[in-house]
DNA sequence: CATAAACCTTACCCTAACAGGAAGGTCAAG
DNA sequence: CTTGACCTTCCTGTTAGGGTAAGGTTTATG
C-alpha cells in the first residue's frame, strides 16, 4: 500500500502520515524501490486507531502511550483506563473555564441596552476592572 | 511612561505590547530621544481594555472592532451587543463540542473493566470504527 | 566618576497539528 | 511520448505570545 491508499483506508490524509512519522508517531515504513512510503494492513490499523484517539479529544502526545498500549498484548486495561480518566479531567477542566466566560459574557450582553445609543454596559465593563477580573 | 510602567498598570506584558504593536492592534507610540516606546493614559486604558477583552476570551482579531468601539463616541451599543452575541455562539458551539468528547470518553471509561487484564473496551472502542464515528 | 543593576531595543527560535504549495521524481494509460 | 495522478522533500503560515541573545540606556550607588 502506498501512502495515498492508507490514507483512504484509515481516514487520515498523506500529510498527516508523514507528520506523524516525523513527530515519531508512527515509525518510518519500508521503502519502493523508487522511494515511496509502503504500508501494510498493521500500519492502516494503527492510523485508525490514531484518529479515533484524536478525534475523542487526545493531543499527538497523549497517543503515543495509548499506542504503545493498543500495540502490548501484556497492557492492563487498568492503565488504559488511567489515560482516559486523566483526559476526563482536563476536559472537565476546560468546560468548566467555558462555562465561566459564557456567564461573563452573558451576563455583560444582559446588561447592554442594545440600542442606538452610545452607552453600553458592555464596554463598560471591559473598560472597568470590576466584572471581568473576577473570572479568573 | 516607558513600556514597563505602562505594563505594571495595564497588566499585560513588555513581550504582549510590543506584540500588539507589531499586529497593529495598539498602533506605535512616540519615543524617546533614545528609542524608548513612551505611552500615555489613554494607551493604558487601551491596553487594559484589551486585556479583559481577551480574558473573556476574545481573540486579537475579535478585539479589533471591539476596540474601534471602545474608541468610537458615536458607537451604537447594538453594535457592540452583536459582537458578544457572535462570540457566545462561538463559545455554545465549542461547549457542546466539548460535552460530546466528555460524553463519549465517559461512556468509554464506564465499559473498561479497570482491572489486570489485557482486554479493554477502551481500545477496543477505539480500534473500531463503531463507537467513535458517531461523534462527528 | 565609574560601574553595576535594571531597563530598553530588535531579532530570532519555540510552541500544536497540521494545510498549502513549490519543485521535482515516478508510474500507468492512451 | 506525453499527460495526469501519484509520490518525494522542503518551506511557509496558522495563535498569541514566551524565552533568550546581543547590545544600547538610564539610574542608583560606592
Amino acid at each position: 500500500m502506498k501512502i495515498g491508499e492508507v490514507a483512504n483506508h484509515s481516514g487520515l490524509t498523506p500529510k498527516t502520515i508523514r507528520y506523524y512519522e516525523d513527530i515519531g508517531l508512527l515509525s518510518a515504513p519500508r521503502r519502493s524501490a523508487s522511494g515511496y512510503r509502503v504500508y501494510d494492513q498493521a500500519d492502516q490499523r494503527r492510523m485508525v486507531f490514531l484518529r479515533h484517539a484524536r478525534q475523542v479529544g487526545f493531543s499527538t502526545d497523549d497517543c503515543r502511550p495509548l499506542l504503545a498500549l493498543y500495540e502490548d498484548p501484556k497492557r492492563r486495561s487498568t492503565e488504559v483506563h488511567a489515560l482516559v480518566a486523566d483526559k476526563l479531567r482536563v476536559i472537565e477542566q476546560q468546560l468548566s473555564e467555558l462555562q465561566a466566560l459564557h456567564t461573563v459574557l452573558q451576563e455583560m450582553s444582559a446588561q447592554c441596552a442594545n440600542d442606538h445609543s452610545a452607552q453600553c454596559a458592555i464596554i463598560d465593563s471591559l473598560a472597568n476592572p470590576l466584572a471581568v477580573e473576577m473570572s479568573k
